[in-house]
RNA sequence: ACCCCCGUAGCUCAGGGGAUAGAGCAUCGGUUUCCUAAACCGAGGGUCACAGGUUCGAAUCCUGUCGGGGGUACCA
């Protein structure tokens, strides 16, 4: 059980007396939670609201709480302060007992849930055939360090990712091939030479007045992709032929990108291809049921109440309704999200369907949810996992010069070599002033810049509150100093550093876990805060924010820090108190490596 | 026009009914014969956009105003 949850047990029997009803009392339970180091461990703060409720006085009632408390091995010390807060203090014996117990647990106490809960989460979602950009970082690491998080709280996750692979790129990509196409490359790197060829028929369509937008341009070559997309839709077999041709090395295109990111591999792939012959079966379906008819030429889904707003007045009130078939007969991406909902559904029987898809269709999700339950998934919980928009420095949407969307592999070059370059730096000053710092080879720095700047791009988007926008800013995400991801491995690489040292063999500390004592205000802050880790992951699943991981992994790291600069542990004292800060150390590092694993980003042995 | 999100220290951001609102950066001051100084310690810095309301208690909930961003049936 996590430290919150037993904390929170203690107070159970005083408050099953006091309010019978169990949801009335888990809300109070709930106002347990941790304080402010001043004023103890942790406070419940339940006595003024449930005194008010029953017309007694805080304090006494407080007092009276804390009289019925059952008795414990938990709590060293509870007070009424104030207007009627109590505060505990844990005590150090117990808070000892419990690190010894995580030490020896290959989850680090982290328990299995009461519930498993089967999830399908939907993302990253690029189109192929393109370049991956800046647009699709946030979906892919959120997704991924939520898949994690989940499975490693002992749920059941299917990833899937729903690509972008029939649309008006292969038209494009098509007409390069049978324009512009380099034999040669193609035979030697085809992946390469394919990503080359949509570049250069997206400029051809530029260069000749198309806009920025390749699915909208009007000018010749937009026209002729434009053909060639109809040509893969309509089943023209040479097409076709073509674009199974291409599919293997898109996928390579962008799997090289998620290998490099260090992304899980998706339990599926299924594409808008793969839903394509199942559409005009979910219309069918909508139209036999009366969720959907025809209006003007097109099938839609109307709103909530049955109207199809057509006047202003109409539409400020009701929500938008959705089209299934367009006029031309083409269906929409909401009858391609249905067909996905009914497939996952049958194959997977999720409990909850998580789509990691940016704020801007929160719309989209909001009414597709909604057709979804009216077509008869109603018990099945769909979330929309919104994100802000990656910025730059200047706030404006992460641009290139040209003004497209800023693509993703340039952007993490630039943060390895900024994570090269700054090692450097750190290794030349380092060296200066006579520390010890390893001497390694060329070949393991450079894996080590690689594990920084991609740990430092992915700590950086994951430490925000996943919901606001966010500036990309190369500099502060590299920085040695803050709650950066940098930072965090390097707190790893110092616990390693005294074992290292000290050639001490890790195993004993985790087989058969020596006494763990406590006798520096700082060992005390960075047992309590080790004992945390499940609370963290806890609430992170719950909201499904990253941030709270973070957050907790920043707060470990600067009482690591605090106990590393005023708690010796090769030379400690004595032998037990050498043992117990070694325990302290160790885990301390399975606990950051094992954060740092669930967001997806690496650790390495030395810095 | 309507709907959604946001506005917290100079900057970047946490906190979203609970005590005197936090962190990092930046600024200023200090620490290295000592397990990795890519580190640590200390100081200053606030009209929580504004105005009402609800509450024992509001940065947090409600209403309105101002400012920023996004969206508004055939792209999602």
């Amino acid at each position: 059980m996590s430290l919150l949850s037993q904390v929170r047990s203690l107070f159970e029997p005083a408050l099953a007396v006091l309010v019978p009803d169990h949801a009335e009392r888990t809300e109070y339970l709930g106002m347990v939670r941790p304080t402010d180091p001043k004023n103890g461990d942790y406070q419940a703060n339940f006595a003024m609201k449930l005194a008010k409720q029953l017309g007694r006085k805080p304090p006494e009632l407080a007092n009276e709480i804390v009289g019925n408390l059952p008795p414990n091995d938990v709590i060293e010390s509870a007070t009424v302060a104030g207007p009627g807060f109590i505060n505990l203090k844990l005590k150090d014996s117990w808070l000892a007992s419990q690190v010894r117990a995580m030490a020896a647990d290959a989850r680090l106490g982290v328990s299995a849930p009461e519930t498993p809960r089967r999830y399908v989460i939907d993302y990253s979602s690029p189109n192929v055939a393109k370049p991956l950009h800046v647009g699709h970082l946030r979906s892919t690491i959120i997704g991924d360090a939520l898949t994690r998080l989940l499975r490693f709280l002992g749920h059941s996750v299917v990833t899937d990712n729903h690509l972008g692979d029939w649309g008006t790129q292969f038209g494009m990509l098509i007409h390069g091939y049978r324009h512009f196409l380099d034999q040669a490359a193609y035979k030697a790197d085809p992946v390469r030479e394919l990503t080359r060829l949509y570049i250069q028929v997206r400029s051809e369509i530029t260069a000749t007045g198309g806009g920025d937008d390749e699915e909208e341009a009007i000018n010749p070559v937009a026209e002729a992709c434009r053909r060639e997309t109809a040509k893969l839709h309509a089943g023209d077999p040479e097409t076709v032929a073509l674009w199974k041709q291409f599919m293997p090395h898109c996928l390579e295109a962008i799997h090289r990108v998620y290998r490099r990111l260090g992304i899980l591999p998706f339990d599926y792939e299924h594409g808008e291809s793969f839903y394509n012959d199942r559409l005009s079966g979910v219309v069918a379906d909508m139209l036999a049921k009366g969720i959907a008819h025809e209006s003007q030429g097109a099938v839609v889904i109307p709103n909530a109440k049955g109207v199809i707003p057509r006047t202003e007045e109409e539409q400020k009130k009701e929500e938008p309704p959705a089209i299934l078939r367009k006029r031309d007969g083409a269906f929409t991406y909401t009858t391609s999200d249905l067909a996905t909902v009914k497939y996952r559904v049958e194959h997977f029987r999720p409990d909850a369907m998580l789509y990691v898809v940016d704020f801007r269709q929160a719309l989209h999700f909001k009414t597709f949810f909604a057709q979804a339950r009216r077509w008869g998934y109603e018990t099945v919980e769909m979330q929309h996992v919104s994100f802000g928009s990656v910025l730059g420095k200047d706030g404006r949407p992460l641009k290139t010069r040209e003004g497209n969307a800023a693509e993703l592999l340039p952007l993490i070059d630039e943060a390895t070599q900024l994570g090269l370059q700054k090692y450097r730096e750190s290794y030349a000053d380092r060296k200066a002033h006579g520390h010890d710092v390893p001497d390694l080879s060329d070949e393991t720095i450079r894996d080590i810049a690689e594990a920084v700047g991609v740990g430092a791009v992915k700590y950086a988007d994951l430490s925000q509150n996943r919901t606001s926008d966010y500036k990309y800013d190369p500099e502060k995400m590299l920085a040695t100093e803050g709650n950066t991801g940098t930072y965090m491995q390097y707190a790893y690489a110092r616990c390693r550093a005294i074992f290292r040292k000290g050639q001490v063999d890790e195993a004993r500390f985790r087989a058969d876990p020596p006494a763990v004592v406590i006798t520096h205000p700082a060992e005390r802050a960075l047992l309590l805060q080790l004992l945390r880790f499940e609370d963290s992951l806890l609430t992170a699943a719950a909201e499904l924010m990253p941030h709270h991981v973070t957050g907790y992994l920043w707060d470990l790291a600067k009482a690591f820090s605090g106990f590393f600069e005023s708690c010796p542990v090769l030379t400690a004292a004595s032998p037990e108190l050498r043992d117990s800060r070694l325990l302290l150390v160790d885990l301390t590092g399975r606990v950051i490596h094992q954060g740092l694993d669930l967001l997806g980003i690496r650790t390495v042995e030395r810095m």
